[in-house]
DNA sequence: TTATTAAAGGACTGAGAAGTCTTTTTTTTG
DNA sequence: CAAAAAAAAGACTTCTCAGTCCTTTAATAA
């Protein structure tokens, strides 16, 4: 559905926007671990938020990413519109690009609908909004670990990162 | 959205419904020019899909591909599975492996109707439906030629497939 | 002002999807 | 039966996305 990369964007944003203000910054490798992202990876994709307009970030030390007040009022489609482009998620399902309402492909009637929907809740729904399912209980960011993942976890520090 | 390779295979699917019938059968290379899709690549995806169950071919002359009366009734979700692998459309939107309902990521409720709702008409819309949808006015099936494209499809018959 | 810390930037590698080409097999028809 | 037509099969290439690593820049703090 989304790409990978706007995945660990989404999930970015929404775990620097639950543990960071002003005066407490988390830095990538933080981020990387606690959601299992390549960390020089998701280094580019911060770095493309931040230009973005999307996260702040300040270098040296006590340096790293967060989130200012306004930030939490930004739209989730904005995004992966910073990530994957605009019109990522617009595109006609059978990739005509002369697709439309007058120039409909055979499923364009039975999809647009879901799409447009899709893409209406994505324009509402705010960094803000989503932080406060996070805040729930049993809403979750990070894969849970299974009983083998956990076992290696405490056998070896996780070095991944 | 899709996949490249599941466009291609609903695209030809719909003209090969569209152009064959047991005694008219139409090769890759008419499918291939016609939706100006790369002919090798075309091929290993008719082949995917005959396997499948969801097309027919028959080798030699005259042969080619073609759909039996059966073949109509297939959901266009088939297609996608065969092409894509089961399940390519239910993951969860972030990304995580471990989400679900009870232990939802913060945009599953948001997401899951939608998903939910597209997943339910791919699996009832079949080919026939979408065939009657193409037999439409101004329904289409390929892209339309830009004025550039046109000059050169004139100029130089096409010698790509 | 120097050392340290963390992001910024850029070069490189790897995996998988997409695309190309050649040979083999099957079927039809003269 | 021989020739031709078309799919089947498989090897190979290319491109894009994802991932890795190294160097530079900026900010802080001793």
């Amino acid at each position: 559905m989304l790409s990978r990369t706007s995945q660990y964007a989404l999930r970015s944003v929404l775990f620097i926007a639950e543990n960071s203000h002003a005066r407490r910054k988390v830095g990538v490798g933080e981020v990387a671990k606690a959601l299992d992202i390549p960390k020089y990876y998701l280094a580019k994709i911060l770095r493309k938020l931040a230009v973005g307009g999307l996260i702040r970030s300040s270098k040296g030390p006590g340096g790293g990413y967060y989130l200012d007040s306004e930030d939490f009022e930004h739209a989730l489609i904005a995004i992966i519109e910073i990530v994957d482009g605009p019109d990522s998620l617009k595109k006609c399902a059978l990739g005509l690009n002369t697709c439309s309402s007058e120039h409909p492909c055979p499923i364009h009637f039975y999809i647009g609908p879901f799409r447009d929907s899709l893409l209406q809740s994505l324009s509402e729904i705010t960094v803000g909004d989503a932080l406060q399912q996070l805040k729930e209980e049993n809403v979750f960011i990070a894969n849970l670990l299974t009983a083998d993942e956990k076992k290696k976890e405490n056998g070896r520090p996780d070095e991944r990162h």
